[in-house]
DNA sequence: GTGGTCTAGACCACA
DNA sequence: GTGGTCTAGACCACC
C-alpha cells in the first residue's frame, strides 16, 4: 500500500434491502456517500469493481454501474477505463474525534431505546420524527 | 371529542420530498405507519381526505389512494364509504413516559451533532451507520 | 397552442448515423443541444416521448431515455412523471438575425466547396481543420 | 528529402479530447484522414512511431496500433516492420489553390460569427444544422 | 399513457 | 480484466 499505489476501499460493506423501498442503485448511492461523509472513503481510494459489487450484493452489473456513474456526474468519482474507479472529492464530515464522540453518545441512545421496547424499525421512526422537529425548530428560531 | 364524532388526525403533517429518491406513496404510507407508532394517530381517529392531502401536498390523488390502499390491505386503517379513512390499529410503541425522554436525549445528541458542525444529511448518514453497527452487535452476542 | 399548453417541439428532427462513430445517445444528446443553442426548442417546450423517439429513430427506448437523463442532469431538461419531457433552461446563441445572416453566407460557402469538387466528409474535414486553426490563433493572440 | 529518406510527418498534430464522445482511436483515425484529405501528408510519408504519439497524446500504445491498423486495412497506411508506418494512398480533396481560397472565406466567416458571440460551440453547431439543411436540399433539387 | 428501474446478455474500447 | 454501451423485455410509479 504505497502512496502511488491506491489503498483499496476494504472499508466498504455494500447491502441492498429489498423492503427498505429505495431502489437499489440509490442505496448504494447512498452508502457510498455515506462513507465519504463519514470519511471511510479518502480522494483516489480505488472503489471496488463493478463486477465485484454485483457479484457480491447479487444484482446485476448495470445496476452498480448506474450507482458509479450517478457519482460520477456529481463530480465525486472519476472512472478510469480498464483501470477502475476512484474517489474524487471527499464530502464535509465530523472531525475523527467528533465522531467517535457522537457515535458512543448514539450507542447509549440505542440502548436506552432497546431497553424502552423499540426495535429497529421503531429507532428510526423516533430518530426521523425527532430530526424533522429539530430543523423546523432551528428553522423557526432563525 | 365523542364516541360518535371521532377526532380529527390534525398532528399529521404530510410532505413530499422529492430528492429522497423514496417514490412518494411510499413516503405517505411511512409517514402514517410512524404517527401510528409514536401515538400520534389512536384507533377510531379519521385521516384526512384523499382530497386534503393530494392538494396540500400537490400530488395527484391517486397516489394518496394507493397509500392509503396499501394500509387498508395490513389492516391499519378502514375505509367507511362516504364517510372517510380509520385508523384501526396501532402499533407497538414506547410507551408516553419513555418517548418523551428518549426525546429529549436525542435532541441534545443532535444539538452535540450540530456543534459539531453535521448538517440533516451528516446526521442522518451517522445515524444510519451506527444504527447498523449496533444491530450487528447484537446479532453477534446472541 | 395557448401559453398554458406548450408548445410541441414539432421542430426537431432526430437521427442517428451509425457512421459517425459517435455512440447513439450522444448524438440525441448533441442534436438536442444543437437545437437549444439554436433557439429551436424554448423554455417549456415539450420533447417528444420516449417511445416515440424510440419509434422514430428505430433505436431502444433505453437509449432515448439515457440521452434524456443525460440532460435532465446537465438541467437542461426536465422529466415531469407521466406528463413528458421539458425544456427547463435555454443555452446561449446567436440572435435570430445573427443566426440567418451567419447560415446564409455559410450556404454561399458550401456552395463554393462544392464547386472545388468536395463531399460533405471533405467540408467537415476543411471545417474542423480551420476552426482548430482559428481558435489556436485566437489562443495566440490573447 | 531523397526518395530513400521519407520526410517525417511533423504536419501531424495528434490531439485527443475526452469529452468529444468520440473514442479515442477513431479520433486519431479521424485526424489521420482529415491530413490525408488536405494534402498534410503525401504517398511515402512516414508517420510518426507507436510510441512517440502514445507518449505525446498520453494514451495507450495499443490504443495507437488500433488506429494505424484500422488505416492499413482500408489500404492508407502499410506498415513496415522495423522501419515505420507510411502513408500509402492520398484521398481526394480540393486543389492547394481552392482549398487555399476556401480556408480564407471560412476564417472570415469564423471572424462574424466570433463577433456575433458564438463560441466553438457554438459555430459548431450551427455548422452541422447548415450542412445538413444543405445537404437535404441538394438532395431534393436532383 | 407517461417516465423510471431492473435484468440479462452481447459487444466494444481501453490498459 | 477494466469500464461503457446497446438491446430486449418486464415491471412499477405516476397522471
Amino acid at each position: 500500500m504505497t502512496p502511488l499505489q491506491p489503498r483499496n476501499a476494504n472499508v466498504l460493506a455494500f447491502h441492498i434491502e429489498n423492503t427498505s423501498g429505495l431502489t437499489p442503485y440509490l442505496q448504494l448511492v447512498q452508502q457510498i456517500t455515506h462513507a465519504l461523509r463519514l470519511g471511510h472513503l479518502k480522494v483516489g481510494d480505488r472503489l471496488p469493481t463493478v463486477r465485484d459489487v454485483a457479484a457480491k450484493v447479487a444484482i446485476n452489473p448495470n445496476t452498480v454501474l448506474k450507482a458509479y456513474r450517478h457519482l460520477e456526474v456529481q463530480g465525486l468519482l472519476v472512472s478510469r477505463p480498464g483501470r477502475g474507479v476512484f474517489v474524487a472529492k471527499e464530502l464535509a464530515g465530523p472531525s475523527a474525534h467528533d465522531q467517535a464522540s457522537l457515535r458512543r453518545a448514539l450507542l447509549r441512545w440505542l440502548s436506552q431505546a432497546e431497553d424502552a421496547g423499540l426495535d429497529a424499525e421503531g429507532m428510526q421512526a423516533l430518530f426521523a420524527n425527532t430530526v424533522r422537529q429539530f430543523i423546523q425548530d432551528q428553522a423557526e428560531a432563525s
